[in-house]
RNA sequence: GCGCCCUUAGCUCAGCUGGAUAGAGCAACGGCCUUCUAAGCCGUAGGUCCCAGGUUCGAAUCCUGGAGGGCGCGCCA
């Protein structure tokens, strides 16, 4: 156990034994309690808030809880002093052994520092990308793509079973339109002088595969109706754009466990099924939806269709499941989609859609609730738009020409691991600025330079260490057996404790789905690393590598392996190699 | 008209299940290279946390109302 969480496990036991003694009501709830680093550190080496959360459920008064709380704290082996401060916070001094061996479990875990059983096990689907399988992928495919793969590194480290998926919407008029581009390339591969209508897909990378076909199938597609040949192509394509995608998401790392067809949901009757589930739970009916206010399409006419009540699971209106010809809607595909989801026992389920979609969530919500008994929860993330900039100038896109950025084409200047850190620099509600020039700068403006340069730093220093004092071990199993008690400056317990914060860090971002977090405590982490070299500019006795003292030395490169470790770690999970040296 | 997202320093943004004097980078100003990489560090200055109420011992955070910006609103996926 770390730290951190070993002390709020004691505070919570404190609790306990002061309630069975009667000093305080019994049964009281510590969820609210935490153990935390105070921004000041005038304020001690960590600070607990348990004497205010305990106030109004123990109806007394924090000062007073405090009071109860000091002397049991002060005795415990890793605790020196303990002082009740401000409106009640408790805030502890630490025995320097126990930092100490904080250290030495993170070298003990090394890169699975962090690791958490806090999801217990359980199933989770973390669905993500699903772009059409129309083209390949173009850069405002990236964002979601980082953001559900990091998410899914992050939630397999706080302990679930992750399943990473992909839905392929390959039953759509877009897929048709897509099969009879297709052939038309098809033909001019085989002669024909060909002219793209308006609408279809005009992009180069069909060509290829019409050549493909006309090379192993030769012209017997040539003069055939298109009931004949539209399925082969359809397939052919789907395929081609599947390969194509699957290329592309490799690019940037990223693998899925699963890819789902809607296709598959249709041939089987699946959705017929879902309906008729829904159907049983009384939420199907026959009605007129009322136009939009506002905005109301051209064409409006009322109409009868089939409805589900998803108000009854908190939508704005019902929604419908079939289209005026019959077929079904996007949606009703969706629900069958998610309730084989559930239907393969996943009762965590995460959805990383593009900004535009956020007017479909609720809708999903109410189905997952409704064909669950409200017992499997879907969470639905927006990523919203990136906005390309070169040097501070918008990058113009113009997808009627077709010539849009591919995703392709951002990695292959900027490298994968750029990338992929970029899209995390912020929260991803919020539009991104993504400059080309900004991101490979190499500077503390560039967060992910800053990052990858602090491990290159560390590992510069262990290179450095085997060559001028070449009596130490410079090994990680040799390094963990430094005698961690020669450190003691404040700059190197800083760093400890920042290391400390790692273990909750994971838990709280994986509860919350929030990957970015990570790449902000790394910086963080790479902060407080880059302040102690630093420190040895001025301070020589600080410096990692002391020839004359090679205890302290081999304690201070101990401290660097564990900082390596966790930046190896995090970075782990968002999916970016850490870097040996900057060149 | 309705729903969702966003609004925090001059700029770009963090801010965890509500906690102490709201943070970081850039830009501005002042320091630090005979140093394991100065690609870095330290400091100063800079705030009506969009506005107004409310809940609370305590609100950037939760609730209500409002403002501005973005996305979306049957037969697209």
């Amino acid at each position: 156990m770390t730290l951190l969480s070993h002390l709020k496990t004691r505070i919570d036991g404190i609790v306990a034994t002061l309630g069975a003694e009667g000093a305080l009501p019994s049964g009281l709830d510590c969820a609210h309690v935490v153990v935390e680093l105070p921004r000041d550190p005038k304020h001690g080496d960590l600070a607990t808030n348990a004497a205010m959360v305990l106030a109004k459920p123990a109806s007394k008064k924090p000062r007073d809880i405090a009071d109860l709380l000091v002397p049991r704290l002060v005795a415990l082996p890793e605790v020196e002093a303990a002082d009740i401060a401000g409106p009640g916070f408790i805030n502890l001094r630490l025995a320097p052994a126990a930092w100490h061996g904080e250290l030495r479990v993170i070298l003990a875990a090394g890169t699975a520092y962090g690791d958490s059983r806090a999801g217990g096990g359980e199933k989770i689907n973390v669905e993500y990308v699903s772009a059409n399988p129309t083209g390949p992928m173009h850069v405002g495919h990236c964002r979601g793509a980082v953001v559900g793969d990091s998410l899914a590194n992050l939630l397999a480290k706080a302990g679930y079973a992750v399943t990473r998926e992909y839905y392929i919407n390959d039953a759509g008029a877009q897929v048709q339109t897509l099969a009879r581009s297709l052939h038309l390339r098809y033909r001019e591969a085989l002669g024909e002088t060909i002219e793209i209508p308006d609408g279809w897909y005009p992009g180069d990378y069909l060509v290829p595969v019409a050549q493909g076909i006309a090379k192993s199938d030769g012209d017997k597609w040539k003069n055939a109706d298109e009931a004949t040949w539209f399925e082969p192509f359809r397939q052919y394509a789907v395929a081609a754009m599947m390969d194509m995608i699957r290329d592309d998401l490799a690019a940037l790392g990223i693998v899925h466990d699963v890819f789902f067809s809607e296709k598959t949901l249709h041939e089987t009757g699946r959705i017929a099924e879902a309906l008729t589930d829904l159907e049983g739970r009384g939420l199907i009916y026959k009605g007129v939806l009322e136009p939009p206010k506002g905005k109301e399409p051209d064409d409006w006419e009322p109409r009868e269709q089939t409805l589900f009540r998803a108000t009854e699971y908190g939508d704005d209106t019902d929604r419908p499941l079939q289209k005026s010809d019959g077929q079904w809607t996007y949606f009703a595909a969706d629900i069958a989609y998610h309730r084989d989801k559930i239907q393969r026992g996943f009762a965590h389920m995460v959805d990383v859609w593009g900004a535009d979609h956020g007017g479909y969530i609720k809708r999903m919500k109410a189905a997952v609730a409704a064909l669950s008994d409200n017992a499997a929860e879907l969470d639905v993330r927006i990523t919203n738009l990136v906005k390309l900039m070169r040097a501070g100038e918008p990058v113009k896109m113009s997808k009627r020409s077709g010539s849009f950025v591919t995703l392709r084409e951002v990695v292959d200047e900027v490298g994968r691991d750029v990338v992929r850190f970029m899209m995390l620099t912020q929260k991803p509600e919020s539009p991104l600025d993504f400059d080309f020039q900004k991101v490979t700068e190499q500077s503390k403006d560039n967060p992910v330079f800053y990052v990858q340069y602090a491990h290159a730093r560390i590992r510069s220093v262990m290179r450095r260490a085997a060559d001028e004092v070449p009596a130490i071990d410079t090994a990680v199993e040799s390094l963990r057996g430094a005698a961690l008690q020669n450190l003691s400056h404040s700059a190197e317990f800083a760093l400890i404790k920042q290391m400390a914060l790692w273990p909750g860090v994971v838990e709280n971002a994986a509860r919350a789905h929030e990957p970015h977090r990570v790449a902000y405590f790394l910086y963080d982490l790479a902060s407080a690393f880059h302040a102690l070299w630093n420190q040895g500019t001025e301070a020589p006795e600080l410096r990692f590598l002391i020839e004359e003292n090679p205890e302290l030395t081999r304690a201070r490169l101990a401290l660097l392996q564990g900082v390596a470790a966790v930046i190896t770690s995090g970075l782990g999970v968002l999916g970016v190699e850490p870097v040996e040296e900057m060149r």
